[in-house]
DNA sequence: ACATTAAGTGATT
DNA sequence: AATCACTTAATGT
């Protein structure tokens, strides 16, 4: 049986007192999604805000002829930055968000963003620091972007989904991968077989192991 | 057995 | 690193 209250002391009890996590727990709607879901896309007006219980959730952009990159991804006790300033400016998405594994969230009526703000310093916090972070977070992806080849991009990109799936097999294709990266499935398969033959993964059908954390 | 989907390869830009 | 054209291999019906 799942528990709404355990969740959230687990993943936010560091973070937040007692009595305002009962509060969360109250105004919170918990939802579940399955892998590969979409829970954001682009142009979407934000209502709610999530906070990720349990899973982890990639967040894409998508260029002028719909194609995608993988931005970052948000875990356990992360929330997503962009729906931050969407809220503040009522503006709409410019990101779409899919469910990288099976998920747990519990969405957040964005009024309550406001009435946290002023009553509980925790949240304050909390959500200057998720923008922090968020920030550097990207600043991450942009340098690997700028700096790092294919090769590297590819190997950085399979430990970090390993790293969030808390899984070192990846049950994905290539394809999905070039996707991500905004790439050819081509160019995916050469470089897999590469890593490959350096010893950093291991290949499978659907399949990859990543040997190298 | 056949169709579909994933992955591998060589050549070209 | 991207694209094309083609092959091979695995999987579903």
């Amino acid at each position: 049986m799942f528990s709404v209250k355990k969740a959230l002391e687990e993943s936010y009890g560091y973070l937040f007192e007692p009595l305002f996590l009962e509060e969360i727990e109250k105004v919170g709607a918990l939802k579940r999604v399955p892998k590969g879901e979409q829970l954001i896309e682009i142009g979407d007006l934000i209502t709610m805000m999530p906070l990720v219980l349990d899973g982890a959730v990639k967040i894409l952009r998508e260029d002028t002829k719909g194609d995608e990159l993988l931005l970052y991804f948000i875990e356990k006790s992360d929330t997503c930055a962009m729906t931050l300033s969407c809220c503040l400016g009522n503006k709409k998405s410019e990101i779409r968000a899919v469910a990288e594994t099976d998920t747990t969230l519990l969405f957040i009526p964005i009024a309550q963003m406001d009435i946290w703000m002023s009553k509980y310093k925790s949240w304050q916090r909390y959500i200057l620091d998720s923008y922090h972070t968020r920030v550097m977070e990207l600043l991450e992806t942009v340098d690997t972007l700028a700096f790092l080849k294919m090769d590297e991009r590819l190997l950085k990109h399979l430990q970090d989904k390993a790293k969030v799936s808390h899984d070192d097999v990846l049950h994905t294709t290539h394809q999905d991968i070039a996707y991500d990266l905004h790439t050819s499935r081509v160019v995916v398969s050469r470089l897999l077989k590469q890593l490959e033959r350096e010893g950093k993964i291991k290949m499978d059908r659907n399949k990859i192991t990543v040997l190298e954390l």
